[in-house]
DNA sequence: AGCGCGCTCCTTTTT
DNA sequence: GGAGCGCGCT
C-alpha cells in the first residue's frame, strides 16, 4: 500500500515490534504501580464506564490503539462516547489524567466533558489538565516556552476588536486610505492566512494582492512585528506559534509528544488546516489519536474549517480505523427521515444513515406564511397550542438563518406575552464596559500594553485627546518605548500642553500607584479601587442612557467574578479565553437562536422559520462559494431538523423586508428536496387567507396549495426579468450544473436587493401621483421615485418604499 | 469636545 | 430600514 508522503507521520518501520502495543507497554519509570494495578482491578471487575453502550459506541471507546475516526451522526451519543473513552483509558491504567490530550473547540464542551467525565470515574476527571479548547491548550503550551517563539510569558491575548485597533493603526501609519481598504477587511484576511498556517512569508504573492494594492503580505508583516513588541497574541497566533515552536524546537515537541499518550479530538469537521497540523505534529508520536466528527454537520466552513480534514482523515492516518455511529436516540423516524433524505443530496460527503428503534413520530411539518409577520405569528400560535398540551417553553426553540430574523419573533412573543430567551448576540467580555475595565487592569499590570493604554487614556473623559496622544507616538515609536513611559517621560517636558499635563501626570501617577499595590492587595478589591478611583465607574453613574444600569452591573459581576482566581494574571488569562455571560436559568422560556448556535443542543419542538431562496440557503453563500457553499447551507439545514426529537416545523414567506425594501420570495429548495413520505404540508390558519392569496412559481410539491395567479406572471416581475436580461443580472457565482435558476418555469431568485436597488440609474416608468398595485399593499399612489425605489401611500397600509418591479401600473 | 449629517453596509461566530 | 462610523462644523 502507498503511504502518503508525511514528514511528521512515518510509516511504522518493518521488523520492530510495535512499542505502542499493550503488550510492551511499561509505565515509565517514575510512575507509581498504580497504572498496573488498575488494569488489574479493570479486567476483574465490570467496567462501569462500558455499561450502556451499544457495539458501535463500544467498539468506538475500546479501540485505543492507533488512529480511529468515529463518524458520529447527530444524536448518536458522541460526547458519550469520547467521555467513556477518556474513563476507559485512566480505568484501564493505560494513562494518566495528565497524559491525555483532549481539545474541543468550545468552552462548554470541554466543561460538559469534564463533567461528564467526572461523573464516570470521580474526582479524577476533574483534573485533566489537558482537557480544553484548541486555544486555551495552545496557550498553556505556549506561556511555558514563550522565549523560543520571541515572547514573554505574560504576553497578552488580543481579541478581534484589539486586533482591528492596531490594524487601523498599521494602516494609518503606512498612509493607506482606510475607507478604501477597511481594517476589519485586513483582519478577516489575516485570520483567513493564520487558518491556512500561512505566516507573512507563506503567503502566496497572488493572494497578497487582494488587499491595498498588493501590500497585504507587506502589512500581515508589520501587524505581526508589531505584535512581537506589544508581546502580545491574536488567537490565530495561539496555534501558529504552537506550530512553529514545535517546527524550530524538536526537543519540545518531542517531548509533548511524549507525554500525550492518547489524543482525542471533538468535532473534528471543524478543525481548520492550522488545527490540524498541530494535531498531527503532537499525534506522531504515540499515534493514538481519535477525532470524533461529523461531515454533515460542518458548517465553520467560512471560519476556517476544513471539511477535507474529516473526509481525508484515513489517509492522512494511515491504518486509521474508522467507526461509524448511526444509530440515533434523539430524533423520530419521520424526522430523521426527512433529515437523511435531504443530506443525501450532497456529494462530498462519507456518507451515513441514521436510524432508529423509536416510533415514526408526527411528520415534518411544511407551513408557507404571507410574510414574515405572518410567519412570527403563527409560531407563536403553535408554540401556544402546545403549552395548552402541557408542553414546556424550555422544549422548544426557533432556529433561524440569520440574527435579523430574530426581531419579528422578539417582537411576536412581547405581544403574546410569551416568555423567551435569544441566545447568542455578545459575549460577556465583548461589551464596551467590560472591556474598558480590563483594559484598565491589564495595563496596571502590563506597563507595555499599548491598546490598553489607548482604549483608556481619555475614558473616562479626562481632557486627553488627539493632540496629546500624538505626542505620546511620536516619542514612543522612535525611542521604542511604550506608551505609559513616554508619557511618563512627557509630562516633565513642554511636548504636552499645559492644560492636558496635570492631567496626564494624575494618569500616569494612579498607574503607577495601583501597580504598586498588586502585590499586596487582594486582585477584586484592587479593580474595584481602580474603577472607582479612575472615576470609571462614575462616568456610568452619571450616564442618563437606559443601559447604564446595566453596565454597572455587568461591572460588578466581573468583579464578583475575580473573586474566584487566584490573582490578576489568572484572571486576564480566564477572561480573555473563556469568559461567558452568566445566565439565570430562571423560568421556562422559548430559546430563540441561529443554526450555528443550535449546534450540539436538542429541543422536543424546533421551529425552522425563513426556508426561501435568498435567505436560507443564502444567496450570499451561493454567490461567493458556489456549489461548496450550497452544500454547506444544505448541512445546517440538516443540523437544524436534527435538533429536533419529536416535532420539527418548518416555514417559508412568501414576502419578506430585506434591506429595507419589500422583496417576493419562493421557497427555498431545501423544502423540495424533502421526502413526501416523511412531511405534511399545513395550511397557515393566517388570518388573511394567505394560502390562496400567495403565490410562487415553478415545479415544486407546493403548487397544489397555489391557488391564485402566479404573481410573476405580473407586468412588473416581467419587467423586472426583461431588466435582468439587458445586464442588471445580480452577481452570480458559478452555480452548480444542472440547476439552473430560471430552468423549468421556476423564476430568477433574485434577492440581491442591494444589486436591484442601486444598479439602475434609469428612470422609472412612474411618476408622483401615479395608482399602482402592489400584491401585498394592494392599491396605492406613488408618493415619490428614486430610481427604481418607490414610495408608495398605499390605501389601506400606509407609506412603504417598494421596488418598482413589485408594483404594476393602474388599479 | 460634542453633536449631527451623510455614507456604507447589511449572514453565520469561537477563540 | 437602521446601525455604525468618520468627518466637519460650532
Amino acid at each position: 500500500m502507498m503511504v502518503p508522503k508525511s514528514p511528521i507521520w512515518p510509516a511504522k518501520e518493518p521488523g520492530l515490534s510495535d512499542p505502542f502495543s499493550l503488550d510492551e507497554w511499561t509505565p515509565p519509570p517514575a510512575r507509581p504501580a498504580g497504572g498496573i494495578a488498575a488494569r488489574a482491578m479493570a479486567a476483574s471487575r465490570p467496567a462501569v464506564h462500558l455499561q450502556g453502550l451499544n457495539p458501535e459506541q463500544q467498539r468506538a471507546v475500546e479501540t485505543l490503539d492507533g488512529p480511529v475516526l468515529v463518524l458520529a451522526g447527530a444524536g448518536t451519543g458522541k460526547t458519550k462516547v469520547l467521555t467513556s473513552r477518556i474513563a476507559h483509558i485512566i480505568a484501564s491504567g493505560r494513562a494518566r489524567t495528565g497524559e491525555i490530550l483532549s481539545v474541543t473547540f468550545t468552552n462548554k464542551a470541554a466543561r460538559e466533558m469534564k463533567e461528564r467525565i467526572t461523573a464516570l470515574i470521580g474526582a479524577v476527571g476533574e483534573g485533566m489538565p489537558w482537557l480544553g479548547t484548541f486555544h486555551s491548550i495552545g496557550t498553556k503550551i505556549l506561556r511555558r516556552h514563550a522565549e523560543l517563539v520571541g515572547l514573554r510569558s505574560d504576553f497578552t491575548i488580543l481579541d478581534t476588536d484589539d486586533q482591528i485597533r492596531l490594524l487601523k493603526q498599521i494602516l494609518q501609519a503606512e498612509n493607506i486610505d482606510e475607507k478604501r481598504w477597511p481594517a476589519r477587511i485586513l483582519a478577516f484576511q489575516i485570520d483567513g492566512w493564520k487558518n491556512r498556517a500561512l505566516t507573512p512569508e507563506k503567503v502566496s504573492s497572488g493572494e497578497g494582492h487582494v488587499f491595498a494594492e498588493g501590500r497585504a503580505r507587506e502589512l500581515y508583516k508589520l501587524y505581526q512585528e508589531r505584535l512581537k513588541t506589544l508581546n502580545a497574541v491574536d488567537f490565530g497566533d495561539l496555534l501558529l506559534e504552537n506550530i512553529r515552536l514545535f517546527q524550530e524546537n524538536p526537543d519540545v515537541l518531542a517531548d509533548f509528544q511524549q507525554r500525550f499518550r492518547f489524543i482525542l479530538v471533538d468535532e473534528y469537521q471543524d478543525t481548520n488546516v492550522a488545527q490540524y497540523l498541530w494535531l498531527r505534529l503532537l499525534a506522531a508520536g504515540h499515534r493514538n489519536l481519535c477525532c470524533v466528527g461529523d461531515d454533515d454537520q460542518s458548517i465553520y466552513g467560512w471560519r476556517g474549517a476544513e471539511v477535507d480534514n474529516i473526509l481525508r482523515f484515513e489517509k492522512d492516518f494511515p491504518g486509521a480505523v474508522v467507526i461509524r455511529l448511526e444509530r440515533n436516540y434523539r430524533s423520530t423516524g419521520h424526522i430523521l427521515g426527512a433529515a437523511g433524505h435531504l443530506i443525501a443530496k450532497n456529494e462530498g460527503r462519507l456518507g451515513k444513515t441514521l436510524f432508529t428503534d423509536g416510533e415514526e413520530g408526527e411528520r415534518v411539518t411544511v407551513a408557507c406564511a404571507w410574510d414574515s409577520e405572518e410567519e412570527a405569528r403563527m409560531v407563536a400560535d403553535e408554540i401556544e397550542a402546545l403549552q395548552h398540551k402541557g408542553h414546556s417553553l424550555q422544549d422548544m426553540a426557533i432556529l433561524v438563518r440569520a440574527s435579523f430574523q430574530m426581531r419579528e419573533f422578539e417582537e411576536r412573543f412581547i405581544t403574546n406575552a410569551i416568555p423567551y430567551r435569544v441566545i447568542g448576540g455578545p459575549r460577556f467580555y465583548e461589551r464596551a464596559e467590560i472591556r474598558d475595565a480590563l483594559a484598565y487592569l491589564r495595563i496596571v499590570s502590563q506597563p507595555a500594553d499599548d491598546l490598553a493604554f489607548e482604549r483608556i487614556f481619555n475614558t473616562p473623559k479626562r481632557g486627553l485627546g488627539d493632540a496629546v496622544l500624538n505626542a505620546l507616538h511620536a516619542y514612543a515609536r522612535p525611542n521604542r518605548v511604550p506608551l505609559l513611559q513616554a508619557a511618563r517621560v512627557l509630562i516633565e517636558s513642554d511636548e504636552i500642553s499645559s492644560r492636558a499635563r496635570p492631567n496626564l501626570r494624575a494618569l500616569v501617577e494612579n498607574i503607577s500607584r495601583w501597580a504598586s499595590l498588586i502585590e499586596t492587595t487582594p486582585h477584586h478589591e484592587l479593580a474595584e479601587m481602580i474603577l472607582e478611583e479612575s472615576g470609571y465607574t462614575d462616568m456610568w453613574k452619571k450616564d442618563r442612557s437606559a443601559d447604564a444600569a446595566g453596565r454597572l452591573d455587568n461591572l460588578k459581576e466581573l468583579v464578583r467574578a475575580m473573586e474566584e482566581f487566584e490573582n490578576l494574571a489568572g484572571f486576564l488569562e480566564h477572561v480573555g479565553l473563556v469568559m461567558e455571560k452568566s445566565q439565570g436559568e430562571d423560568e421556562a422560556r422559548v430559546s430563540i437562536m441561529t443554526l450555528h448556535g443550535a449546534k450540539g443542543l436538542e429541543f422536543e419542538t424546533v421551529f425552522l422559520p425563513g426556508w426561501e431562496e435568498g435567505l436560507f440557503p443564502s444567496q450570499r453563500t451561493l454567490d461567493e462559494q458556489g456549489r461548496a457553499g450550497l452544500e454547506e447551507e444544505r448541512r445546517l439545514a440538516y443540523v437544524g431538523l436534527t435538533r429536533a426529537k419529536r416535532r420539527a416545523k418548518l416555514y417559508f414567506a412568501t414576502n419578506r423586508r430585506i434591506h429595507g425594501l419589500w422583496q417576493s420570495t419562493v421557497p427555498s429548495r431545501f423544502v423540495d428536496e424533502l421526502p413526501p413520505g416523511h412531511v405534511e404540508v399545513v395550511e397557515g390558519q393566517g388570518t388573511y387567507g394567505s394560502m390562496q392569496r400567495m403565490g410562487y412559481a415553478g415545479g415544486s410539491r407546493f403548487d397544489k396549495v397555489n391557488t391564485a395567479a402566479s404573481s410573476y406572471q405580473t407586468p412588473g416581475w416581467q419587467r423586472m426579468q426583461a431588466a435582468q436580461k439587458a445586464g442588471f443580472t445580480p452577481s452570480r457565482a458559478p452555480q452548480e450544473p444542472g440547476r439552473s435558476w430560471s430552468a423549468g418555469g421556476s423564476s430568477p431568485r433574485t434577492i440581491e436587493g442591494r444589486v436591484l436597488a442601486s444598479s439602475t440609474v434609469q428612470s422609472s416608468r412612474y411618476r408622483q401621483g401615479d395608482r399602482v398595485f402592489h400584491i401585498k399593499f394592494g392599491p396605492g399612489s406613488v408618493a415619490e421615485v428614486d430610481g427604481n425605489k418607490l414610495t408608495v401611500d398605499f390605501d389601506k397600509a400606509g407609506r412603504k418604499m417598494v421596488l418598482e418591479s413589485f408594483v404594476q401600473a393602474g388599479a
